[in-house]
DNA sequence: TTTTAGAATTAGAATTGTTCTAAAATTATT
DNA sequence: AATAATTTTAGAACAATTCTAATTCTAAAA
């Protein structure tokens, strides 16, 4: 654990949301300015690989990283963009019984319109 | 609909698996040897807009196009990288109940090994 | 302490998948 | 046939990510 990795991971635990690699870029930039890019999309890897951390993809954006390492679903409101957890129990045994053979990890990400997005389609 | 694009909509439909933009591409191009990538581009956009195909995100992989248009879920492969469809009955009504929130569309991806690579793996 | 070896980091080039652009070709309409 | 609208083309541009090779850091050995 250097010292760019262990930055990286606190900048992504601190994280209200779930940022792409750019905004951690630029959020790890403000302690330590000289940090390349490369950097980030190394380390980020290697946190994944390592299980501390989740890659999410979410058609049409870019790469997100989760600080939540429990297998979880993704609300995505489909007018804001927001991303939201969902946590549905036991459902990796759920889908395992349903296809009949063990599934090991999953995506699940669900589209729907937030609140504030409903409202301001009124 | 003109001549391209419903070539490209036989090929998808003629598919025993899940293409990509790629693979559209060099299949369209025996029949149609000058038609151009941003061929194959503009008209996957305007099936997949039309609803006639499904556009498909797996990670690490480059988009794949899809025949068939009902909500179903993906088995991928950790193996071989086989991807097969699953359905499961009445599934975007009960993730509908489970957020408590009119859910539009989602896309669940299942990994696991299929029955050869597991074999392979003894 | 220096030396050394290995790992981490850097800057920038390269790659991949995709979209954009402007001109040319095709198709449909008058 | 003339015009307009649409589609297609080739290639440039683009965004996100990975690669590369040189440099810097780190930590253990001498």
């Amino acid at each position: 654990m250097t010292k760019n990795k262990s930055l990286l991971l606190d900048i992504i635990r601190a994280a209200p949301r779930h940022m792409t690699a750019e905004q951690i870029f630029l959020a790890a930039k403000e302690q330590r300015p000289g940090i390349a890019m490369a950097t980030v999309y190394n380390n980020l890897g290697a946190l994944v690989a390592e299980g501390l951390i989740r890659r999410l993809h979410i058609v049409g954006q870019a790469d997100r990283y989760d600080r939540n390492i429990d297998q979880h679903e993704h609300l995505v409101c489909d007018g804001c963009g927001r991303i939201s957890d969902e946590k549905f129990e036991d459902f990796l045994a759920e889908l395992s019984k349903q296809v009949g053979a063990a599934v090991s990890s999953y995506e699940l990400n669900m589209h729907y319109l937030c609140a504030d997005c409903r409202n301001d389609q009124l």
